[in-house]
DNA sequence: TCCTAATCTGGAATGATTCCGAAATGAATA
DNA sequence: TATTCATTTCGGAATCATTCCAGATTAGGA
C-alpha cells in the first residue's frame, strides 16, 4: 500500500523545501480525505476552501501541478472527464464507469515486464498507466431506460 | 491483426448507411496512411485537406468522432496531447514517448482477466485503455543536454 | 431528375487550464 | 523581533482544442 497521508505529504513538503502556506495544508486536507474519489481540480478548490479563509482557482491549479510534478500525488486524465489526480502512488488499474464517473481502483495481481519491453523496442519506461473502462455495480443495478440515458461524468455541478 | 484499411472503412461506412461523401473519403485516407501515427485532428485535418477540394476542421472532428463512435476507430485522450485517433483495434499498449510524443503499438503478450473484476467487484469492463510513458529508443540515442529540454509532443505546426 | 435527410461549413461559443504582473507572506537570518 | 526576499498567492485575462450552431450543400434512393 502507498496511499497519500497528511503527514506524509507534508514531510514531502519540508524535504523538498515547499512552504507550508495555509493554502497548501488545506489542499493536502482536500487531497488526502478525498483520495478514494480521484478527485478534480474543482472538487480540490471547494473542499479547500471549506479549510482555510482564501484559496484562489489558480493556486489549486498551481499547487495541484506541483504536487505532481514533485511525485506526491499523479496527474491522470480520462476519456471526456476533466483531469483528476490520484492519491494511490501503488500500480494498480483504474476502473472508470461510463455511467457515473466513479473510479474504482483495481491492484493488479500480475503486472506486465518493461524489460520485455525495453529489449524488444528500446522504450525505457518510465510510468504506466492502465484504466478499464465499463459499469459500476451500482450502475449495473439501475433500470435499463436510465442506463441509455446521459453519463454524468462530473464531480459537482 | 486488426489494424484499420480503405477498403474495411468503406465498406464499414456502407454497412451503416453512412454516405460516401469526398470528405469521408479523403478522412479515411489521412487515416488509413497515418495510421501508425496514432493521428490527431489536426493532422487528419492537413492530410485530408491535401485529397479533397474543401475539408473543414469541423467536419473533421465531427466525422472522427462518429467513426470512434461507430466503432471503426479509437478515440484516444493522451497526458498533455491532444486528442489521438487509433487505427489499430488489437488489444495492446500504447508506448508514449514523453519527449518526443511518438505512441508505439506494444501488443501484449498475456492480458489481464476482466471476468475477475466482474466477479471480485461487480465492475462491467466494456473497453481497456493501457499506456506505458517513458522514452523512445531515438530520443535516449540523443545527447542529454537536449534530454532535459522542452518536450515536443506534437504532431505539427 | 427530384427530394430530402444527411452532411458540410465558417464562425462563434465553450470551458478547463494556463498565464501574468502585482501583492502578500513563509521562514531563514541577524 | 525586525528585516529581507524568494516563494507563493490571486484575480482576471488569455489560451486553445473542441464543440456548437444555423444555414448551405449534397449523396443517393425513388
Ligand atoms: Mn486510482
Ligand atoms: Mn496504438
Ligand atoms: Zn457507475
Ligand atoms: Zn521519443
Amino acid at each position: 500500500m502507498n496511499m497519500i497521508t497528511k503527514e506524509g505529504l507534508i514531510g514531502q513538503l519540508r524535504e523538498k523545501g515547499l512552504k507550508l502556506t495555509p493554502q497548501r495544508l488545506a489542499i493536502v486536507d482536500a487531497l488526502v480525505e478525498n483520495r478514494h474519489l480521484h478527485p478534480g481540480a474543482r472538487l480540490i478548490y471547494a473542499e479547500a476552501a471549506k479549510r482555510t479563509k482564501t484559496v484562489s482557482l489558480s493556486t489549486v491549479y498551481a499547487t495541484l501541478g506541483e504536487f505532481a510534478q514533485q511525485g506526491l500525488i499523479k496527474f491522470l486524465e480520462f476519456d471526456r472527464m476533466d483531469n483528476r489526480y490520484e492519491g494511490n502512488l501503488e500500480e494498480h488499474i483504474n476502473l472508470v464507469c461510463r455511467r457515473c464517473g466513479k473510479i474504482i481502483d483495481y491492484h493488479i495481481p500480475t503486472s506486465i515486464e518493461p524489460k520485455d519491453i525495453a529489449r524488444e523496442l528500446g522504450f525505457v519506461v518510465t510510468d504506466a498507466r492502465m484504466e478499464y473502462y465499463g459499469y459500476c455495480r451500482d450502475c449495473l443495478a439501475q433500470p435499463k431506460e436510465v442506463m441509455a440515458g446521459e453519463q454524468t461524468r462530473d464531480q459537482d455541478g
